[in-house]
DNA sequence: CGGAATCTTTCCTTTTTTGTCTAGTTTATC
DNA sequence: GATAAACTAGACAAAAAAGGAAAGATTCCG
């Protein structure tokens, strides 16, 4: 279970577009400055990016990117499964069936289930997260753990 | 962010052989048969999960491996941290410096508090939990949601 | 002892993921 | 228009992950 270099990359170049305010626009070559990233590697990022409809492309001497919505109204979770995909999807067992054509345990699969259970706690900690939240420059570690904490104790 | 096929097999052959009861053991061509797995694979597999003291093997025409531990006493944790590693640990941030010495965001780094958060919310779901869970069949999709959705309606 | 069944180790091939390169297309500015 | 600065697209190369093959080591059992 690893975090791909997409979603890490990806990540931080949509973060250097949304800090630059509502509107506003940056170029690869700037992202590539700010991010020590090389500029075509910066580009294949952003193509994904715009390809997934998350930032807006102007092409020309004065182009550049843009969010397509505002920081507040693009989710993180939604960031995240296009960068890197879900933990756990409807083509996950398919691709893990072995030799045979149906996994074994295609019927009552704790395997299955537990990887359910992990899914959901991460969207759980991503649900309500956008990519707004990234620029405060608040740090959330203990927020997520407060808010699971918080309602151990209320049930 | 996926699950890894080493976190996937792995953690199947270990199912395989906690369900084979407490002391019990099983040999490389038993899991492949249960499994769909080549023998190789599941070798490869159990050398992972021996090395890292999870189970124990014995040579020999009677050999086989067993758990080391009871499965009560294996957590989950521990398992899926040894066969696919963390999400976020130590070395994350160095992995993913750019062309730069050090990250340029060592220090106030967003992402990487967002990579803690959801490590905690993994960590908290797997707390607790162990291989016997496991065993039990009792599927926990719904504990996790659910528990998400009560708290939601709380506040 | 000798053979059969088992685990162990090392190397190799295939596939996927990452990242680069190069040749375009578009647009502002002079 | 010509040039420069920008985005675009697709093929390519390098690295990592996944999986396979083969030869060796250990133990049981007749």
């Amino acid at each position: 279970m690893k975090f791909s270099a997409q979603e890490e990359y990806g990540l931080r170049c949509l973060l250097q577009i949304a800090r630059r305010g509502p509107g506003a626009s940056m170029t690869i070559p700037e992202i590539s400055r700010e991010e020590g990233l090389s500029a075509t590697h910066v580009a294949k990022l952003l193509t994904i990016l715009r390809k997934s409809g998350l930032i807006r492309s102007t092409r020309g001497q004065s182009g550049g990117y843009t969010l397509s919505r505002a920081a507040e109204a693009l989710p993180l979770g939604e960031v995240l499964a296009i960068l890197g995909g879900r933990l756990y999807d409807g083509d996950f067992c398919s691709r893990h069936a072995g030799q045979f054509s149906v996994c074994t345990h295609d019927v009552d699969c704790s395997v299955r289930s537990l990887w359910n259970t992990i899914q959901s706690a991460v969207d759980g900690a991503l649900a309500g997260m956008t990519l707004a939240d990234l620029l405060s420059g608040a740090s959330f570690d203990r927020p997520a753990r407060a808010f699971v904490a918080d309602l151990r104790t209320v049930n």
